[in-house]
DNA sequence: ACATATCCTTGAACACCGTTCAAGTATGCC
DNA sequence: GGCATACTTGAACGGTGTTCAAGGATATGT
């Protein structure tokens, strides 16, 4: 059977969730589809663009329903990010390149951006605030990654993460709204 | 004359400042101090260590003087930081690393989140708070730095970092400030 | 002045890496 | 069968980080 490309993005997905990107070589890569290095230019272009594919990939399936509160459609968004990057090793380094090059072709982004949208008055500023979810998202994923591989502690990583989310959307939550939560 | 700590560190910023990651080598830092690479590992344990020390050399002399006015000390400083790190090709990711491993030894950051604490009621609202600020400001630089490589445009970038940063600050900007300020 | 101990460098090797490309093999179509 | 298109091979090119026995330099003690 000839080589897919999809077949090819699966794989180097399996190989970064089991090994991280120092395993995710062109060489280990075809040694795991029993072929020639070279066989995988004909299916991608280079390494660079791989990694972008696999970025997509990860991201697939980040697709939640919407509740009506953009608020806790946005919570759970960056949630599901998160749970669906964290556990692939350097995955925040990869996909923060694809969200770089070329963020609209991920649909969670695209989604994302479309529920700060709903909140925001001018398209400058729900681009700012995209920015700055998106940013500590994979910030604080790839801060974790990078303890973890180091083998250091993670110190209440998730809730950390959860504050400083929380912190972000303040700034776009309606004031009225903002004060009836203060308290808690 | 020996080699010295400094002088390969001080080699291994110009040459990122030059030409980015991708040539900084071992092998292209020890032609530089004509020397064999071999020699470096007596001044440093392995690349990654390297690549902290680098980081923590080019945030330096981010070190700037106290207003009086917490909010305004942390927009310069986090428009400091961006000025010494958006210049150095790849400078971004490397700061990221030693952020994630050890955030304590580099002056800035510990400035920051002292500045960051005094806006807040708790340790945790400012762990929280300084992490969204840090992961703005490097996640903008990278994105940017990442386009510029690719021969992306970039948009705007320097306002929408700005307005990433505003929105960040609002969060811990006491209330009656922030009522103020709202309608500019 | 000589021996010793510490500091630092060499040179070579090991086991990899991304990428290119002429030449070869399959596969489907007329 | 002949032919074009789709795909793969095998080999090479010029790199990479890291290790380590061996050797050279330098300072200290006698």
């Amino acid at each position: 059977m000839a080589l897919t490309h999809d077949e090819v993005i699966d794989t180097a997905v399996g190989l970064l969730r089991k090994h991280g990107l120092a395993d995710l070589t062109m060489r280990r890569l075809a040694r795991e589809l029993d072929v020639q290095p070279g066989a995988l230019y004909w299916h991608v272009d280079n390494k660079q663009t791989l990694l972008v594919r696999v970025s997509e990939r990860m991201l697939a399936e980040v697709t939640t329903a919407t509740t009506g509160d953009p608020v806790a459609d946005i919570r759970r968004l960056a949630g599901d990010m998160r749970n669906a990057v964290l556990p692939v090793p350097d995955g925040a380094d990869v996909v923060a390149l694809s969200y770089a090059l070329d963020a609209d072709s991920v649909p969670a982004f695209v989604r994302l951006r479309h529920l700060v949208g709903a909140l925001c008055d001018s398209p400058a500023q729900t681009s700012a605030a995209t920015d700055l979810i998106v940013h500590h998202v994979l910030g604080s994923i790839g801060t974790e990654q990078d303890r973890r591989s180091a083998d250091l502690p993670l110190r209440g990583a998730a809730a950390t993460f959860e504050r400083g989310l929380d912190l972000a959307l303040i700034s776009i939550t309606p004031t009225a709204e903002r004060r009836s939560a203060h308290g808690s």
